[in-house]
Parts: C-alpha cells; sequence; structure tokens
DNA sequence: CGTTTACTTGAATGCTCTCAACCAGCGTGG
DNA sequence: CCACGCTGGTTGAGAGCATTCAAGTAAACG
C-alpha cells in the first residue's frame, strides 16, 4: 500500500514547507532529513515544538484540526511523501485497525509534547538539553539511524536554542557542562553519549513515552 | 448513548485518581470539577501538563497508549465517568464518525499542550499566566461555565505554579503584574478579565487551537 | 583571500528561585 | 467565645540562573 504516497518531493535546507494558518488537503511523511514544528510569536521569538526525524508524519494531525496552528520546517534537505486527506478518510472508514495506528501516532506526539512540558517547566537547562539529545538518540535509533550511542545530528545551535526554549548562548553552556560532566562528545555535527546511564538519569530520562514497541515504521505499508 | 459511561464516582479533593505507570482498562471523563494531568520528577518537582475542566476526557489516550506516563489528579471535588475500553475499540469498529470525533479530542489535547510549550519557552511569565487565564476563560465558557468575562477558578496558586512551570513566588509576582496592569481582578476563587484584549495581546493568545466550534460537549450522546 | 556562518566565551543586566517572614481566614478544641 | 494551628496569599531580600550584548575563533565557501 505504498500507493498510499503520491510522490515523493524534495525540500530544500531551511524552508518552512507548511505555514501556520495552511489548511492541508494531504499530511507529510518525512522520508529523510530534520524537520521541526515551529510557531513564531509576535515579538519575532520561535518556539520549536517537536523535532521531527525520518519516518514521522510531521502533521497528520491537519486531517481532522484542518488549520495548521504552527509551521513545519526544514532543518535539513529533506524529502517528503503525501498522503491525501481523502485517503486517510478512506482508511477510516474501512480500516479500524490502521486508523488506530494513525491516532497512535499522533497519541505519540501528544507524548512527547508532555514530556517537553517537564523539560521546559522543570528540567535544569542541563537536563533539558540531556533529554533532548536522550530522545533524539532513541528514535533515530528505532529507525536505524543510529548506533553505538552516535548520530549524526546537522542542525545548529540556534535551533536547538529554538527546540530547548532556551537563548543560543545558554544552550551552548549547557551542552558545555555536558561535555565537562564526560557526558557526551559532540564533534561536528555527531553526537556520542560517553555515558548514557548517566546523561538518562541526569535527564530523568524514561524511553517509555516513545513507544517504539508500538510504533510501526511505515505506517501505511 | 449515554449508556457508554458506566457510572459516575466521586473523588475527593487532592486525590491522584490515576496513576503514572496505570494500565487503565476504562478512561474517564471529567462531569465536573477541575482536575489536572501531573508528572512528578524524582527530586520531588511537580509539573502539570493540563487542567480539565468538565466535559473533557482527562485519558482517553491510555486506550491506545496502555500504559500512563502522567497521574490525573483532581485539583477540586470531581464526579467523573468510565468509558471501558472495549466499548472504544466496538466504536472504532463500527462508528467512523465517532471515532475520528475522539481523535479530534486528543488532537486538541496536544494543540494545547503546543500552546504551554510556547508559553513555557517563549513568553514571558506574565504573559505566560495571561495565556492560561485566557485558555481557561474561553474553555470554562464553551460549557457554560464563565459569562461575562468572570469565572470560578478554585485552585491554589500553588497548583497554578506547578501549571505554569514557575515557583509560587513568582506566579504571586506575575499576578500581581496583571492586577497592576488593570488587565484582570482576581477576589477569592473568582477571576474577572477586565481588558480581555489587554490580556489577549499580552499573552499573544489566538483561540484557533482549541477548535471550540468542532467540539461536542459530548462526544459520546 | 575575504566573507559568511556557526561556535565559544566574557561581562553586565535582569529575571527567577529560595528562604523567610507576615497576614488573613478558617476550623478545631478547650 | 477565644486561642491555636493550619493553609494560602503576599512581600522582601539575597543568591543563582539565564539573557543580551559584544568580541573572538574557526571552519566553510565563493
Amino acid at each position: 500500500m505504498t500507493a498510499a504516497f503520491s510522490g515523493t518531493r524534495e525540500i530544500p535546507h531551511d524552508r518552512e514547507f507548511i505555514r501556520e494558518g495552511d489548511v492541508p488537503q494531504a499530511s507529510t511523511v518525512l522520508l529523510s532529513g530534520f524537520a521541526a514544528r515551529s510557531r513564531e510569536l509576535s515579538d519575532g521569538k520561535r518556539q520549536f515544538l517537536t523535532i521531527h526525524v525520518e519516518g514521522d508524519f510531521v502533521d497528520l494531525h491537519s486531517f481532522l484540526l484542518k488549520k495548521m496552528d504552527h509551521g513545519v520546517v526544514a532543518l535539513t534537505r529533506c524529502t517528503v511523501a503525501s498522503v491525501p486527506h481523502e485517503r486517510l478518510k478512506e482508511i477510516t472508514e474501512r480500516f479500524p485497525n490502521l486508523t488506530r495506528q494513525l491516532w497512535l501516532s499522533t497519541l505519540i506526539d501528544a507524548a512527547i509534547h508532555r514530556e517537553w512540558l517537564v523539560s521546559f517547566g522543570r528540567r535544569s537547562s542541563r537536563a533539558n538539553v540531556a533529554h533532548l539529545l536522550c530522545e533524539l538518540y532513541m528514535r533515530l535509533a528505532a529507525v536505524g539511524k543510529a548506533d553505538k550511542f552516535q548520530f549524526r545530528l546537522p542542525i545548529t545551535q540556534g535551533e536547538l536554542a529554538d527546540a530547548r526554549g532556551m537563548s543560543i548562548v545558554h544552550l551552548n553552556r549547557a551542552i558545555k557542562g555536558l561535555r565537562e560532566l564526560d557526558l557526551i562528545t559532540w564533534l561536528g555535527e555527531t553526537v556520542e553519549i560517553k555515558d548514557w546511564n548517566g546523561l538518562a538519569s541526569l535527564a530523568d530520562f524514561d524511553p517509555n513515552y516513545l513507544k517504539l514497541d508500538m510504533r510501526r515504521l511505515a505506517p501505511l505499508e
């Protein structure tokens, strides 16, 4: 049923390919690259709401929510595919199992939001950053893009700062802190977690919320 | 189809009636009172993830996510009803429309999470509090529990602080700031928004995310 | 090469937290 | 009836955290 995808598209780096206020007629799956859901305030400040990795539906919720309450920006070059909402409607009419799988996928998005809320509200800046690294490692490993506690993270500190709700400078110092604690190394674009247990315990990280065991990599196969 | 409710229950004030780690066999609807989804960190800090008002499903996501990644605590005396997951399963097998309605309800939860993320990450403390007041006013008005820019909010500043990711003292000063700007009054348990436009513009509040027009008050009628 | 982009660091400012005290209202028990 | 203790709200002060501004470094690119 890869026929559910109507052709793939390349998105250049830095392009906001879905905009707040849009009413998409199709939902978009990220096939490669990194993207972020993004919200901008009237004073110009930007907040990312999730970082997406390959295999993620970036706006499945627009199927029912209609109008986008945030944009989606390509943090790297991305390739994406679309699933028309009409097709999703058919699925919900005829395939309850698949429907629940799609629903589950949006529920995991919400679980990630909740974990970020905890990070923003109650974790120290180091723990906040540590938590994101743990999350990304687990999610990337689940799609074969991380291994042996290493992964490529080709996104800037400015973008990471927008993902953590902090300033660039402060994010930088938080990373420095993690390095000084000997928890990670970060050379160029590759992150290595030197001490997973240490990092996870600093971050109070429990991977259960990601439901990696329940996820199907390609929900529409 | 109110038969979907299997009897109502009273929950005393302050009781955590769903706990992190639980695997509920039914989902719970809040029929009256205030409740909050709550997560506790190992150092004892607490973060609320949503405040629920009457009419809300507090853990519909447990139908598919199975294991709770947070608790739910009664902020006031509450009355709740349960919908067995078996019943929900039937609905997803037989009633696509209803299924989409339930799915939508969890998508709105996620939209609220996103708005909180923006508040925590990028809004000033005053704007953060202002945004919550705007949100609660709109949601309470939608269920007939707010009117003429007034509503009862019978929850403590300690609880509000946990809902905003800040300390009690700082929350108190943020409220003080809103009072000094002549945006609100707050006498005992009743909040009055004296200047809706002022409050909403300080908070950068746009009610679209709540999808009040799409919501059915009782999704199971 | 010179320019640009990203990372890093220092310093000053301002925001937020903790600690501590005080006040008001309320319910309890004497 | 009043004294007491409890809870919740409010304020002050100091310490610590995070932001901004600014400068310097390094790698990437035309």
